[in-house]
DNA sequence: CCAATGTCAGCATAACTGACATCA
DNA sequence: CTGATGTCAGTTGTGCTGACATTG
């Protein structure tokens, strides 16, 4: 097998959070909440966001902003409410249950990061972190070519 | 907007490499390679792997795998050969045009990786690739409850 | 008979584009 | 009118499970 190459490796470790946040918040009997859904609820102010806001910040589309928050929303995680300010925008916040279910995936997250810290070390886990919370810039441009 | 946790920070890194060596792919005019077909090609042996074989390296279903490899010989990039030793398997090997994609990747993987030494700094990078290097173990089964 | 393998079929999720009504 | 917003609809890609024939 040839070696595995650094996003490969990110996309590897993201997914070892991630089954790991899933089984545990699964065995406890909570509502299943997706990765997409998951980046919601870190992209939203405590005041309430808009869709269009939220996508901006996620990185996708309004339209899947829209569908994840849609079902956030079905499983009464997240409300809206009119925008005071503007009739064409609603904001979007979270419900008590939802504030709830996301301390509760914080805490696991947290608890998480500290077995990994047992494994490959506090330094390596700090190292991580460290680098990821640098500044990489937009994604380099097509190096070359047509410019 | 609330802090991000590690796992986001990761599924970010990755997406800025995926997106960058996408476009710089498709500036080539290379055939599109999704993600998930990339991680067939690191879960390749040169000599030919099975289906079977490359779904767990990859840690994803049969069916899965079948689908992507499917995918990339539909369109030149992997061949099928009967394998000699079990006329129940087949072999999963790169064309030669499979394997000239494939060296194109991986160059513009490195190259993305200097950029971004050049912005975040050389140890940072290496700090990165250490941590995630190391061998994270399973993913944590849940800790407390049912066992 | 049992287990592994390759494969087909169906389903869920999450991204996208296109389209459109509403409203500042 | 223009542009931003929210929303609906359709498409694509990727994972999953179920099922089944083949083969060791």
């Amino acid at each position: 097998m040839a070696e595995q190459n650094l996003p490969q490796r990110l996309g590897a470790a993201r997914h070892w959070f991630e089954s790991a946040l899933a089984a545990a918040m699964e065995a406890e009997g909570e509502q299943p909440v997706s990765y997409a859904q998951q980046l919601v609820f870190a992209a939203l102010d405590p005041e309430g966001t808009t869709v269009a806001e939220l996508a901006r910040r996620m990185g996708v589309a309004r339209q899947s902003a829209h569908q994840a928050v849609h079902a956030l929303i079905k499983i009464g995680l997240l409300r809206q409410e009119p925008d005071p300010d503007s009739a064409r925008r609603r904001r979007i916040l979270m419900t008590a249950e939802g504030r709830r279910v996301d301390a509760v995936a914080r805490a696991h997250i947290a608890g998480l990061e500290e077995i990994l810290a047992g494994r490959i070390g506090a330094p390596a886990v700090a190292a991580l972190t460290g680098a990821l919370c640098l500044d990489w810039g937009p994604p380099p441009r097509p190096p070359v070519a047509g410019s």
